[in-house]
Formats: C-alpha cells, sequence, structure tokens
DNA sequence: CCATTCTTTGTGGATTCCCACAAAGGCTAG
DNA sequence: CTAGCCTTTGTGGGAATCCACAAAGAATGG
C-alpha cells in the first residue's frame, strides 16, 4: 500500500473513508471516539450518537458483547462484519481493531452505507489499522498509567494504611468520585493459571465500558488478586445496595460464562459503608463470605451478603477461639468414634436431621429410612453422645458445632 | 493469776493440765498439734489421732465446722464447751481460743476426762490462752509470710508471665505440690464491702484446714480478688475432675452458707489443665462462666463448667466482633421497633417460642395466650421481622442473636 | 361517634410427631 | 451353627402441630 502523509487522526479518518466509499470511525481500546470522517451519507442513529458523546453506547457494546462481535476483534486481526441491528438503529458495520501484537489499542468501523465492502477493502482496512497504531500507542500509555495509579490507589485503600487525606487528593488527581455509599463485591474466578492475566483484560474491558449497564450506579475502582476480582461498587442512597451487589455478581456471571467454560466460582459481599476507611472491613467480609462458602459447599449457595450469613458470620472468630484453646466438642467426638467402630452413620443422621428442623418426615425420607428407623437413631445418639436433643439450647448448640466442625476442616 | 515460767508450750500445757486436772492440748490456728500434756487419764481415740497425726482430724473440724463450734471459738475468747459426740469416739470438751484482738492465733483444749471443769477453771484457761499467746504470734508470722508468699506465686501463675522455672522453684520452696490435671474454679461471694475481709479469713480457714473434706483431692493455692475467690484444685487423673469442680463450688457454698446469710453469688471453672503454664487460661474461662452467667440471669443457672455453657461460650469473641462490625441484627431490630410503636411484644413472644423449641403448646401456656395467638403472632414476627423461622439455618441463628443480644447489654 | 385495623379466641380437620410394642434381618463370637 | 446383640421395619393410638376460617374484643384515627 501507499505510503501516506497524515498530521492527525482525523486526516487520517478521511482518506480511509475516500477510499473505501463510506463513513469511518476510529476508537480507542474503550471505544472513545478519536477520529471521524466526514459524513458522505446520511449518518444512522447510532453514528449520530457515538460522535456527539464521542463514545460507543452501553447498550449497544453490551449487545456486541452479547453477540461476541467484540470478542471476535479482540481476538483477531482481521476485520469483522456485523450485520445491521434494526432495533437499535443500527445498519451494516465492518470493523477491524488496531492492535499491537496482541494488545488492542482501539478500532476502526466502517459504516456500510455507501457501497458495499469488497475482499481488498479489507487490505486497505488492515493497512490503515497499522498506520493508526503509533498515535493510539501514546494514548494508552497515558490510559495504562492511569488505569496503574488508580489499582495502587484501591490497593492502599484496601489495606487501610493511609490517611483520608492522601486518598482524597490522589482520587482527585485521578479523577474518581467516591459515592456517599459503598460496598466491596469480591468475585473468585475459576480459571486455568494461563487464562487468568487474558481474563483480567476481559474484566477491565467489562468494568471500564459497560459500567452503566451494571446493576450498580457508581464503579469507580477495582483490581486483582489471586484469581479474585475485588470490586467497589457505590450509590448515593443506603437502599438497595446490597441487593445490587447481589444482582451485580449475577450481572458478572453473566456477561462472563458466555462463549468460555470460564465462570465466577464464588462470590460475596460485605456490608455497606459510608466511609473510605470503613472500605477494609467491606473486603475483609467480602473475603470471608467466600472463605465460608468455599469451605462449606451446598449450605450456603445463594447468600453472597456477609449480612445475610446468619451465625457463619461468626465463624472466623470461632474457630479461632476453638484453636487456641484445643476445643473440639465431645459430644460430637463420641459420635464420630461411634460411627467409626460401628460403621454407623450417625453423625449424618444427625446433621440431616437438624439441617431439616427435626422434621422426621423429610429426614428419614432424605436418607431413605424409614421414620422408626430415625427415632432410633435419635434415640441412639442422645444415648452415644449425651446429648439431650428436647432441650433447644442444646440443640442449637449441636447444630452450630457440627456446621463449625465442617467449616474447620 | 500468778506470774509464772515456762521454757516452752509443752510445760505450759502441764501446767495447765495439773491445774484443770485434765489432758490439754495446745492448737494453732491450723489446728496443728503444738503441744499436749502427759496423759494423765486414758485419752479417747481423737486424742490419740490428733497426737500422733500433730493435727486434729479432719472429720473431726468438720463436724465441729458443722455445729458452729469453730465459729464460736473464733468470734469469742470465752471457753466454749461442746458436748461428746460418741460415733466419732469424742469425749467432752472444753476450748478457748488463743488470740491477739481479733485474730485467732490457736486454740487450748481440755479433754474433760479427769473432772468436770468448774466456773473457776475457765479462768484459769483464759489466763493461759493469754501465756500462750506470744508464743503462736511468731509461728503465726511465719505462717503469714508463707501464705503471703503463695498467694503471691498463684498471682504469677494466673498473669501468665512468669517462666516455668521460676514457678517450680517458688513452688518448691513453699512446699507446694502440682497434681498432673488442674482446674481453676473461681466463685464470687455475695457480701458488704466490710464484710469482705473477714469473709476471706473464714474462706482461708475453710481451705487450710478442710481441705481433705472437699470432693477435690487436691487444693494447692487460692487468692482473693474483688470479692471473688479464685481456687486451683486438681487431681491425678483427669476424669471426673470437672464433675469434682462442680461439686466443689456445691460444697463451697454449703459449708458457707452455714449460720450467715453469706452465699455464693456465681461460680464457675475453666477446663481441665495439664500444664501450668495453661492456668491462666482456665482462669480466664472460669471468669467468662462468672461473666457470661451474670449478664444472662434465668438462662444457665445449673452450669458452672466452661464446657458446658454451650454456644455461650463463644459470646464474648461474638460480641468483640460485633462492636467492632458495629453490627446489630435488624431482624430483631425490627421487631424491638415494632414492639414499641405498637406496644407489642413480639420479641418476648419470639424468646420464649424458642426457647421451647418452637413447641406451641409450651409457650402459649407460659405467655397466657391461646395457641392460636401465638400462631397469629408467629406469623406477624415473621411478617414484620422478615424471619423464616422454618428454615432451620435462620431459626437457630436468630435463637442466637436473640441470646447474644441479651448478652450484649 | 363510627369505621377500620390490629389482636385475641374459638372450631375443626388433615397431617405429623411421639412412643410403645412386635417382628424380622444382619453381624459377631463362641 | 446358633445365641445374642444391633439395627431396621411395621402397626397403632394418643397428643401436638399446622392451617383455614370465623367471630369477638381492643386500639386508632377521622
Amino acid at each position: 500500500m501507499d505510503p501516506i502523509q497524515f498530521t492527525d487522526l482525523m486526516e487520517l479518518a478521511d482518506i480511509i473513508a475516500e477510499r473505501l466509499g463510506n463513513p469511518i470511525t476510529i476508537e480507542d481500546q474503550h471505544h472513545q471516539v478519536v477520529a471521524y470522517s466526514i459524513h458522505g451519507e446520511t449518518p444512522d442513529p447510532v453514528r449520530i450518537e457515538t460522535i456527539m458523546k464521542r463514545k460507543v453506547p452501553e447498550t449497544v457494546l453490551a449487545r456486541f458483547w452479547k453477540a461476541g462481535v467484540i470478542q471476535s476483534l479482540m481476538h483477531s486481526d482481521q476485520p469483522v462484519r456485523i450485520p445491521s441491528i434494526q432495533e437499535l438503529g443500527l445498519g451494516n458495520r465492518i470493523a477491524i481493531s488496531i492492535r499491537k501484537g496482541t494488545e488492542v489499542l482501539g478500532y476502526i468501523w466502517v459504516q456500510e452505507t455507501g457501497r458495499p465492502l469488497v475482499e481488498e477493502d479489507y487490505g486497505i482496512l488492515r493497512w490503515a489499522a497499522r498506520l493508526a497504531m503509533p498515535r493510539l500507542l501514546q494514548k494508552r500509555d497515558r490510559y495504562i498509567k492511569k488505569e496503574e495509579n488508580k489499582k495502587a490507589l484501591f490497593w492502599q485503600i484496601l489495606s487501610g494504611n493511609c490517611s483520608l487525606d492522601e486518598i482524597h487528593q490522589e482520587a482527585a488527581t485521578l479523577s474518581i468520585y467516591f459515592p456517599p455509599y459503598m460496598v466491596v463485591v469480591a468475585g473468585e474466578i475459576k480459571c486455568k493459571e494461563n487464562q487468568w492475566l487474558s481474563i483480567q483484560k476481559e474484566l477491565d474491558y467489562l468494568l471500564e465500558n459497560l459500567k452503566e449497564t451494571t446493576p450498580f450506579s457508581f464503579l469507580p475502582l477495582w483490581v486483582y488478586d489471586e484469581k479474585q476480582c475485588i470490586i467497589l461498587g457505590g450509590a448515593k442512597k443506603m437502599d438497595g445496595l446490597e441487593e445490587e451487589a447481589g444482582s451485580f455478581l449475577m450481572w458478572l456471571n453473566n456477561r462472563f460464562s458466555v462463549g468460555k467454560g470460564i465462570q465466577i466460582k464464588t462470590g460475596g459481599f460485605g456490608s455497606v459503608v459510608n466511609n473510605i476507611l470503613d472500605i477494609p472491613r467491606s473486603y475483609r467480609q467480602s473475603l470471608e463470605v467466600i472463605e465460608i462458602k468455599n469451605s462449606m459447599p451446598g449450605e450456603i449457595e445463594d447468600i453472597y451478603g456477609y449480612h445475610k450469613l446468619g451465625f457463619f458470620r461468626y465463624f472466623p472468630v470461632m474457630k479461632a477461639l476453638n484453636q487456641e484453646e484445643g476445643y473440639s466438642n465431645v459430644q460430637l467426638q463420641r459420635l464420630v468414634r461411634y460411627d467409626q467402630e460401628n460403621h454407623g452413620n450417625l453423625l449424618e443422621t444427625l446433621a440431616v436431621f437438624l439441617d431439616h428442623g427435626g422434621r422426621v418426615n423429610q429426614t428419614s425420607e432424605i436418607l431413605h429410612i424409614h421414620s422408626n428407623t430415625l427415632h432410633y437413631r435419635i434415640k441412639k445418639i442422645e444415648e452415644i453422645g449425651k446429648i439431650d436433643l428436647g432441650e433447644p439450647l442444646n440443640r442449637a448448640t449441636i447444630y452450630m458445632e457440627l456446621k463449625l466442625n465442617k467449616y474447620g476442616k
């Protein structure tokens, strides 16, 4: 292709537009409009909105994401054809990623309203993408620096050892706004070691570019840590923020599991705080939710909020106390020993029985035993373990110790 | 009375015996035999055993204590007449305390086997008691020093900041033996401020002189603190030591409440330890039992052992966690608010209901309401508090939070 | 004052729980 | 092999629970 001179990307856009006979938009990696050609034909509504707001509407992006368009663009250096979507006012488009190696720096979009593109035009697009690359590289470097600073700031906040003044100052320079009420959400991602980096990029993309479509009103900061993604969400009002956090995790999982087998393994969020200095607590709590859920599979699958944990919330401190004192419940020990010596299943029976609130029918059905067998075992449990299940305090205690035992492993 | 010369208390004993025409024993404040007269008549079995072991048998002392004899001697400077107790092989006796001011240093015992004492003899006894006092004073000073050292040692052990070597060395010089298994018992005494000192003396007496009659095999150390009595009990075997600790508290209460209105308010004991360095833990636990029992009157009146506390055991750490996080259960809050606004009693209803394991009949009977009223309230509770009492986890959680709330105040 | 809502009490029937007793299957030791 | 113990299953009756519906009393606000 011919060598060519252009002073800025606007000029380049015009040149490409002329050659392809179609309007052009050049966007950076966050779909912010960097340049666009002079309109030849009537632009479609999306093009108008994109140029006016200098950013592709998030609804459109979300739709593209769902359809796998963005993913194709990110993983390929070839032009990708996007059929028109009538309901969004979106005509036919062809796009290509601007990239350096495997890293995507931006996109060139062709609005196919002039003439249909042919195979030869794809070569022009590839050539244009190469030309645009150096300019976007500069932008990217500045952006990455800022992103790194944001992540550093969030880590500083999460670690909890810095003053409010420092935080506010740094936040101001990074133009970050902290909403009045905030909550820390943590998600643990299930993936292979070598996938983790690319997943981070994907998440970055999601959180940066689809902010508006998340259940959160504000989404100022997020970081990654050992297959975990830690996110600060916020709102102007306290009401409903916990619900938003819950649906945010679902949102993340939905966006995420598209295509590959990657999924959020577990997720959790801490309590709502209205002070930046309380964020570390919310963070700790979100991690505790994950830890507890991981240690007790099947107990609280559908609980994500720290305050919905019920008595599980106390398990870490209870476990710590027990370790310090070398405590282990004698009554349960007796049952375990009996089970081992006699091939029994008293412990399991007790667990299921208590898990169903002492309802004989349900329990016996689940264990596939006769209700009288259950009665017999219960009596046995009370006798062997020296447990009085009739006493509510005892019953609650033994129920909790049982769960705590499970957690302790 | 005549001035008289005697080189030691043995000589004095002989002099008194001669004047009274009866055998004499002089004992220190711990009923250890300091001197005795040459036997005139045939000594009764108790006298023989007393002199041979150089100490009054504890069974006899316990009997005297029960009968209030010791108390009379301690609180009066007059001779006290003790009728014979056939079953213990105990003839008639008269005794008088040897005292300096209000402090008892020892006793003179007259075995009334020669001739019956008359009023005039009482004067001789009082005179003899005055004569014996200075010698016993020396003994007492040495004893008190030792007792103080013992108490200091125990405090050192309880505080937990001293090495095992230091402890063993000090224990050796004080000739204290630590049994293989030990437990700390704490009792809180209900008394007026000005009684506390004399109660300490009484307790000292009990623990020093009636060691053998306590349920504990070993009772090496004890101290006092702010109306609390902290006692180290022990045994050579682990089995049954907790039971012994429980009955020790009952024993103490029985001995103690004789006569005056003084009583053990609450008591508790920690876990059994087999290492001196673990004693502080057992101590902390015993205090926690007392604290928990005090904060929740009516819940666990008949529990004294730390490990019998059930989930109450975790309350201190749970409370600490809640305070740190500023947590308070929303569901219970809603009920409290409703009760306040509508003169309701949902919270009380819930508490009683859960305390009786969800048994409708018992609960409604206790609350003096119709069982359908109870049903109505339960539904109301679930509705107002947004609590699903059908779910065992929720139910256990709310039960525990309810108790924790009570404890938290 | 009345109307409305909240709360309590009453009735009745389907279901479940609790318990005692009996019988049968399985495992182990002599 | 058999006796003895542990475990499971079956039967049945009395008590308690759960639930729906109805009516009466108490409290509240207009």
